[in-house]
DNA sequence: GCCTGGATTGTCT
DNA sequence: GACAATCCAGGCA
């Protein structure tokens, strides 16, 4: 089990830009699996490549609840990416979870994984959430009070980020809203 | 090891 | 009807 303080609401309602960067080297916890949090990305309401841009919809409805919320979204017809909402309600924002290493569950991970190497097991966001068992029904999850997924402050110091242009959007490049630990 | 292109489906315009 | 916050297999060096 891993050892650690949950992450509480207060932390979660800031504004993105505050809680993205402290979220590297947090512990992201789903049932029996764990990982380090090594990469995260910020989306906000006022930036063109966010779902929550044009308004809330029935897909981002999550995005727009108080921070804390684990939102989920379906992407690329074939993937699943893991958010976490920050800010208060209404806000529209959230931290993307890009990738994290394992630490517990890794068997688990494997078997879900089809059995690649470690290093690959969680390295991009649609591998985390296969690897985690993270799929639909957990958009909207609690991370603060709910049993199925949070993240945990095991003590580890927030590590000196480095920043660059988010990956894969075509809009926005001059928002360097990515962070990474490694 | 690096780069290229195909797969596949929900959601919005 | 087009796009999307991606992944992986395969080809070539």
């Amino acid at each position: 089990m891993t050892a650690g303080r949950r992450l509480d609401a207060p932390f979660y309602r800031r504004d993105v830009l505050d809680v993205g960067p402290e979220l590297l080297h947090k512990v992201l916890v789903a049932g029996e699996c764990a990982g380090r949090i090594v990469e995260v990305e910020a989306y906000r309401s006022d930036d063109p490549a966010s779902h929550s841009f044009r308004g809330r919809t029935a897909r981002n409805a999550t995005m727009f609840e108080p921070g804390g919320l684990l939102y989920v979204y379906f992407t690329y017809g074939m993937h699943f990416c893991a958010n976490v909402v920050t800010g208060g309600a209404g806000a529209g924002q959230a931290v993307l979870l890009r990738a994290v290493v394992p630490t517990a569950g890794v068997e688990t991970m494997r078997a879900r994984r089809g059995g690649r190497p470690d290093r690959l097991l969680a390295d991009g966001p649609g591998k985390l959430c296969q690897a985690f068992g993270i799929d639909r029904g957990d958009d909207g999850a609690d991370l603060v009070t709910g049993d199925r997924v949070t993240i945990l402050d095991d003590g580890t110091p927030v590590p000196s980020a480095r920043t660059t242009p988010r990956i894969g959007i075509r809009v926005a490049v001059d928002h360097p809203w990515r962070w990474l630990a490694r």
